[in-house]
DNA sequence: CGAAAACTTGACCCAACTCAACGAACGTGG
DNA sequence: CCACGTTCGTTGAGTTGGGTCAAGTTTTCG
């Protein structure tokens, strides 16, 4: 039950979604599962696979969910940091809508998603748990179709860039320093829905605002309170809030 | 057991994410619920609320969801059927990420969240119909992300129709030609991130193309092959599939 | 050290927005 | 059932945020 015990991760992830019990917590222990790693650009999952026999969380690294149009544009669709389930989604539906790529080189363990099934069937807290991760995940989805579909570029990133950073706070991997961002501009064009010209020209004028600074290939936060009125985030989508007992 | 008794629509349309037997039907037909109505612009649920007892669906007329911009532009996240839940992320979660809006006067059924908790907790051909349902509106969240944030507007426009008359075509409300689209322009605008007025002449260009005809209020799809090529549109992320027995 | 990937910058363009005025349809009350 | 206010749709003219294209420059990494 060491820390780099694998599921231990797992444990404490889902001990933010819900309260879990001993016993709770002994049954995820005791799930089978194996680890894998993923180099930079491959893929987690494909859109269209359809035998899914596993929901594999990441325990370092990065990816992110994209979908394609069929002129080759792509959108992404969210971002997985260590800890995320990366395709729990596939504990119930049996094709993949959407493709999730490596972001950074990704060490994932991969659960059998009819142990996870019967672990939701037989145990009302890690169902509970499971379920509120998924949500989230859709509450995160909703946010993100608002910031894509009304806000202007400043706008965009800056908010990306709030939810990113809160994330990565959550799951205890922020720098001191505000936070790295492991992400190319296109890739974060493409998360937002600019041009990576745009981002370019749009990063320029936040950092010459003093709202964030570039050093390198990495992005820190320099002004937090500037940035969170910019992008107008607030962090009740994330709804941090549920991790309580019985939800309250 | 009459088709007029709410949760026997409730049944069909959780016999659509998986398969239901004796027992599970009886269970939910013996929930208790009460029915609600709701006028033309009035909301079923207000973004922030907290005290959520109750998850509704909608026994008749039409819903949207929505978050506003702090500027106050709106962007409609997503729209409720009959047939659809409301709300069913309120099963767990304690806070209301968005509002939803009333499209056409609604008719509700509403459940006890805790007695529906209850079922998914002890009939797991429920936990999984309830939660398929709700990992196929993470699925519809991920295409309008595309949808906004890479179409151009024909394409967008083209894309939302199709997933309307779809899923209208799915809860077996469809007109006889095409189907009726009960949101002004400016409802249409905000749904797929554009102003009413590029819709209307977006619409116009549609019409003078031969891909829908408009009547009076009401717009119906013309040549569906054509703009289904249009929006690029693929119902894979509907997930229409997952009824089958064990998901097969 | 050299090639590939990522980042910059400028010049030009266009899809969609804004503003504004007007017409059509709706619905409400008398 | 008509009158009239309100909402919705339509159209034009002018503007702009962000895209495109293209040519560097810097960084990364094998």
């Amino acid at each position: 039950m060491s820390i780099d015990q694998p599921l231990m991760q797992l444990v404490r992830k889902l001990q933010t979604r819900a309260v879990l019990d001993r016993s709770d917590i002994a049954a995820i222990l005791e799930l089978p599962f194996n680890e894998r790693t993923y180099e930079a650009p491959g893929y987690l999952v494909r859109e269209g696979a359809t035998r899914l026999e596993q929901c594999s969380f990441i325990r370092s690294g990065f990816a992110f969910r994209q979908k394609l149009t069929v002129d080759g544009n792509r959108q992404i669709i969210g971002i997985c940091l260590p800890g995320d389930f990366v395709d729990l989604q596939h504990l119930f539906l049996d094709q993949a809508d959407h493709s999730v790529q490596v972001l950074t080189r990704v060490e994932t363990a991969d659960v059998d998603r009819t142990a996870l099934q019967r672990l939701a069937e037989h145990r009302p807290n890690l169902n509970r748990a499971l379920w509120i991760d998924t949500l989230i995940e859709a509450s995160i989805h909703r946010e993100w179709i608002l910031n894509v579909g009304r806000r202007d570029a400043r706008q965009r990133i800056a908010n990306l860039l709030c939810e990113f950073a809160l994330r990565m706070k959550q799951a205890g991997i922020d720098q001191e320093a505000g936070c790295e961002l492991p992400m190319t501009q296109e890739q974060l064009g493409d998360a937002v829905g600019l041009t990576s010209v745009h981002v370019n020209r749009t990063l320029k004028t936040l950092e010459k605002d003093g709202l964030v600074r570039r050093e390198k290939r990495y992005l820190t936060i320099a002004d937090w309170e500037k940035i969170r009125a910019l992008g107008a985030f607030s962090a009740l989508y994330l709804h941090f809030d549920q991790g309580g007992p019985e939800g309250v």
